[in-house]
Order: structure tokens, then C-alpha cells, then sequence
DNA sequence: ATCTTTGCAAACTTTTTGCACCAAT
DNA sequence: ATTGGTGCAAAAAGTTTGCAAAGAT
């Protein structure tokens, strides 16, 4: 409700309107909270409003991300995904079995200053995803299904 | 000459067969060295070979991704850059005016050993971009035009 | 001779766009 | 009333696939 509403005030402000789209797609995100795809919303905001448009997720998406609202990640192949910018974390991503995990954005504070000191590069956190592989399908390398892998 | 021997003789050891379109796809992934996208190298290797086709680059670049011997990137939206394995970098984009810049992976070992340590995590360098600002549109920030942003 | 790779066209997947209508302010 | 948002259908953009013919070993 509170990051709802600051979102919709942000909206607003810019000369936004708030429809029941919007809405959905934010309350979808709020309760989400991480990594769905515009799908993966369409999904859920059609459960209240079933003619909701995949189009109309991503304009939404589209203006929200203008806001600095929410950000999206392509995690690899495929789908990007999208999450409200706050949440501070960054992905990992297996490239074996494609799970993804999340590891406090802690870990890369340092990377962080190093970009900054050495390039100028002010890296943004949460915008990308490491690719590698994960515990599990290390320990059963071999013999598992490289299957769907994310890069 | 050098690595695209390493890659022929690895092709070959793996049952495939060595055909000209595969010779000028590796030839043109040692030449241009870093992030160049399917169609670069389709358009390098036409000037030779106009007939080759943009999927038998792709599958090209399958075969010789599943011998470790190229990787690829997903800097953002659109098309996937490509590169041999190993160049042994990282990339950091800029979400203003999407500028490419390599950085040695050495910036990055601290952050993959605690990936192993703390998540039994096994990052793979090379496969993913940090995504953030560069110092020149920092510099000018606000001045320029967000342009094609890579996200 | 065998089995892989190729070119082509067509499918596929994800995202974007044009347009006429609808709705929020 | 005005302007921005929506649904739809169709296009784009990037990549993958089925198939018959060509090519490498």
C-alpha cells in the first residue's frame, strides 16, 4: 500500500493517469516483489481483469521504469524481468538448470567503488544478473541435463 | 592463426566438420576480438562467402559455444554480442549513451570467490555486463540524451 | 557411403506500434 | 472537453527449426 502509493503519486505528478491497469500491474509488482516477466503480470492482473492487454503491461512497465519505478533485468535468453527498484539484491543466475537466486547487493559495494574509482563508471546495482552455476548442479555435474540454460 | 587452430582442432576432435562458413565465422570472431553480434559477423563473412545464411552462423556459433570455445552476452536489449572465451573481461555498459568499455576480470575475483564461498556459486566471468553510467554522460549528466538506453 | 552442415523459408518468441475507441482528469 | 491510456491486430526484431540438397570425412 505504501510503495502502491508513492508509485501512484509519482504517476500522478507527472501527469499520469491511474487506471485500473496500473493499479494491477503495480499491486502485482508490490506483491510479487522480484523477477517476474511481463507475463508473469499479465497473469496476475487478469485474474482481477481479464481484458488487460500484454501490450498494456508493458506500456505500464514502460512508464513506471521512466519514474525510476521499477527496472527490468535480462537475466539471459528469453523474457527480461521486472521489479520495483528498491528491492537490493542481484541475481545469480544458473546457467545449468536456470534457477535464480538472490545475494544481498552487499557483495558487490565493492566492484561497485572499484568501477568508480578506476573508470568513472558509476555501476548501477540490481540491473544485472552473474551467470554461473549454481551449488546443486555443480555437485551433480555431468550428470544432469545442461537443459534450458539461461545464456 | 593460433586460436583458430585450438578451435578447428577442437571442432574436429568433437565429431564436426570443418566447412568454410565455419572458418570465416571463427576467423571473424579472432579478428574483431569482442561483442560483435550474429549479424557483424554475418556481414564480416559475406565478403567472402555472400551465400552464407544468418542461421548457420547462429548454429555456427552454437557448435562452438557448447565447446567452450565462444561465449555470449546479453548486454541489454536487443541482439546478444559474442566473443571467444577467452578474453578475459568484463563488460560495463553505459545506460545513457551505450558505450561498451572492457575491464579486467581481475576487479571481479573478490566478488566470485565470495559467490563460492558464501553460495557455493560457481560465476562464470565473462557472461554478463554491468549495466550503469560512464563518466563522460555522468560528466554531462542531464545535458544528454538518454538515448538508446541498454536496458 | 555416411553423417554433418547448409541455405532457405517459415515458425517462434518477445516486445513494440498504429489506430480507433474509451476513460481519467 | 481534453488528453492520455487501452485493446486489438499487425509488425518488428532476434533467434530457432524443418527440410531437402550439398559437402566433409
Amino acid at each position: 500500500m505504501e510503495r502502491m502509493q508513492i508509485a501512484i503519486e509519482n504517476l500522478k505528478a507527472h501527469g499520469g493517469r491511474i487506471t485500473h491497469a496500473r493499479k494491477a500491474v503495480l499491486q502485482a509488482l508490490v506483491t510479487a516483489k522480484t523477477h517476474v516477466t511481463a507475463e508473469d503480470l499479465l497473469n496476475i492482473v487478469q485474474k482481477q481483469f481479464p481484458e488487460v492487454h500484454i501490450s498494456t503491461v508493458y506500456r505500464t512497465l514502460d512508464a513506471l521504469e521512466k519514474l525510476g519505478v521499477v527496472d527490468h533485468v535480462h537475466l539471459g535468453h528469453g523474457k527480461a524481468v521486472y521489479h520495483l527498484t528498491d528491492n537490493s539484491h542481484q541475481h545469480i543466475v544458473c546457467e545449468m538448470c536456470s534457477s535464480v537466486e538472490e545475494v544481498p547487493y552487499q557483495l558487490f559495494t565493492e566492484l561497485q567503488s572499484n568501477l568508480k574509482e578506476k573508470y568513472g563508471f558509476q555501476m548501477r546495482m540490481n540491473h544485472f544478473a552473474v551467470i554461473g552455476k549454481c551449488r546443486r548442479c555443480l555437485k551433480e555435474s555431468g550428470s544432469t541435463r545442461p537443459s534450458s540454460s539461461t545464456h
